[in-house]
Order: C-alpha cells, then sequence, then structure tokens
DNA sequence: GCCAACGTTGGC
DNA sequence: GCCAACGTTGGC
C-alpha cells in the first residue's frame, strides 16, 4: 500500500468555496499558474488528503478533501505546461481552523502556510495535517 | 487600498 | 547569468 500524502491548497471562497466545492462533489482544480504549486500537483496520488483553505475571505482552513483523479492536462489551456487533479470533499472541519490559530500554534510554525504564504498547493507534513486536524476538531 | 513577499520577464 | 522592473497573491 502506498503511502498517503497530505496537501493544503488554497481558494478564494469569492471564486470556488468549500460550500460550492461541496454541492459539486468533484472538482477539477484548475488555475494553478506557478511552477511550485504545478509540482506539488503533479506528485499528489490518488487518495491524498487535502485541506482545503479559504483565502483572503476568512482565511482559515474549512475541510478535507481528497485526490480522486491523479494530474492530467489542465482543460481551461492548451499550454502542456500547466495540470489540475479532480478533488472530492472528505469531510468538513467541526471548528474552521483560522491563519491567526495556525500561526499562535507552536507545531505549526514551519508551515507552507505561514512560511510562503502566497503559494498556493503545498505539502504537509502528517504531523502538521494532524495538527490542524485537532485544532479543528 | 496598501504593502510585503516572491515569482517571472527582459535588458544587458 | 545577473539583476532591475514588473505582476500577482494574500494579509492586514
Amino acid at each position: 500500500m502506498k503511502n498517503t500524502l497530505f496537501w493544503l491548497v488554497k481558494s478564494e471562497p469569492v471564486k470556488y468555496s468549500w460550500e460550492k466545492f461541496n454541492k459539486d462533489g468533484r472538482t477539477f482544480w484548475d488555475g494553478v499558474r506557478n511552477y511550485q504549486a504545478r509540482n506539488n500537483l503533479r506528485l499528489m496520488q490518488e487518495g491524498d488528503l487535502v485541506l482545503f483553505y479559504h483565502s483572503n475571505d476568512g482565511k482559515e482552513v474549512v475541510g478535507i478533501a481528497k485526490v480522486v483523479k491523479e494530474a492530467y492536462q489542465d482543460p481551461t489551456t492548451e499550454d502542456p505546461n500547466w495540470v489540475v487533479v479532480d478533488l472530492s470533499p472528505v469531510e468538513t472541519l467541526k471548528k474552521p481552523v483560522t491563519l491567526e490559530t495556525i500561526k499562535a500554534d507552536e507545531q505549526l510554525k514551519d508551515v507552507g502556510l505561514v512560511r510562503q504564504g502566497r503559494l498556493s498547493v503545498m505539502a504537509l507534513k502528517r504531523e502538521e495535517f494532524d495538527r490542524i486536524l485537532e485544532l479543528g476538531s
């Protein structure tokens, strides 16, 4: 059995919110135009767990999604540089975990969200993922 | 709306 | 290959 990896993706709720995602049941994660984020998308494997973060408005982790289809050509562009993955919602956090909470948490000091604020798709360590879920329950 | 961080582009 | 200029993202 392969190792599950953990990720965090950002979305501006104005563009694509957790609520909309849950209504859709499944989406392809498009719009990534940053190489580092793209590389992360390519590393995602089916079954990996992904935290869903609302940027700008809310600034909080709102739920858990999972990868249901690995990276393939971004259907919204011809440019072969860009890929998308398919995600499905798994569950909503009982309590959203705010950026403020994450910043204040000793165990989450080094999380990508804090250290590299602009990156929209980032890897999480298992401990970080677990810690955020703990804070959100 | 401003600004900091940082990635990308283009001139040399 | 360096670096300044510029654009984008996201927090405040």
